[in-house]
DNA sequence: CACCATGTTCCTTG
DNA sequence: CCAAGGAACATGGT
């Protein structure tokens, strides 16, 4: 999925696009995408209804709407899974293959297409309650961190992705930060040092800063007429500037050097996914 | 064919 | 009761 970085550059490109669109009319196409919910209560909440902005709470997208004759506002909740995108195109545009949700505003339209399915778009917004402390904010801080870590044994990676501990840090960046940091992946959450979580607590805001300034300066297809990828992820593009690979430091790149000191990066599997890590960098 | 994939949730096991 | 591990969800890429 989309980790916060990529959330947040699509909401940043999004709440422009949408403030003061109207929804003029509402497609499900995938019913268990729009859950908690009903499909009929969901259309016709939405049908009519206008944007008044959009924001990102961890990895979610949280769109604000009012009904024009009531002017009541209301939230309504995405979350895009492991491959959901949004896209804002004209109405005539192909649909994408595995379109989940379609809501027309007049002469545009907004897609939510999902190839797997695992992405939810809701007007409960009480999914949003368990969440942590957001990540690159003041909330977010060594003390607090320290303390709900403590007395866990289990290994640091895995309680990164936690989204109560921390909102928004997902597979790739929870490798990436404990890098920077200089952690194992396999240490003990509860066994970190005070001067460790401290570290922690600033790679997990420097790495997805980082991102967050990558993917607001790559060019990106928002529409998806592309036919792939309209964020950022790892990997390579096809025809991406060189730096774009050159982002992770370790995820996805076992066998090969470590920046730092050429040591092969190791990957390693915990809770059933993928960790890598630098035996030598990350000791702790 | 086998294995892997940015996430979350549910079920089982200990 | 709780923590931890694994499978499921559904589709596609390598």
């Amino acid at each position: 999925m989309p980790e916060l970085p990529e959330v947040e550059v699509l909401v940043r490109h999004l709440d422009p696009l949408l403030r003061g669109a109207r929804v003029t009319q509402v497609e499900v196409r995938r019913a268990k995408v729009v859950r908690p919910g009903s499909v009929t209560a969901f259309t016709a909440a939405l049908r009519g209804a206008r944007f008044t902005g959009v924001r990102r709470r961890g990895k979610y997208l949280v769109f604000t709407l009012r009904r024009p004759s009531t002017r009541d506002a209301f939230p309504l909740v995405g979350h895009l899974g492991m491959t959901g995108r949004i896209h804002v195109q004209v109405a005539r545009a192909p649909l994408p293959k595995h379109t989940a949700v379609q809501l027309t505003l007049g002469s545009r339209r907004l897609v939510f297409e999902d190839t797997r399915y695992f992405g939810r778009l809701t007007l409960d917004a009480g999914v949003l309650a368990g969440l942590g402390p957001e990540p690159l904010t003041d909330e977010f801080r060594a003390a607090t961190l320290r303390a709900r870590l403590r007395g866990s044994r289990q290994p640091i990676k895995v309680r990164l992705l936690d989204q109560a501990l921390v909102a928004g840090v997902g597979n790739i960046y929870a490798s990436e930060a404990l890098f920077r940091a200089g952690i194992a992946p396999r240490t003990a959450a509860g066994r970190l040092t005070g001067a460790q979580v401290a570290r922690l607590v600033e790679a997990i805001r420097q790495v997805l800063r980082e991102a967050i300034r990558f993917g607001s300066t790559v060019p990106l297809d928002w529409a998806g007429h592309g036919g792939r990828d309209g964020l950022f992820y790892y990997g390579r593009a096809p025809g991406a500037p060189d730096y774009y690979e050159e982002r992770l430091a370790v995820y996805d790149r076992a066998g090969e050097p470590c920046r730092h000191c050429g040591t092969p990066i190791r990957r390693l599997v915990q809770a059933a996914r993928s960790t890598f890590y630098c035996a030598r960098c990350q000791r702790s």
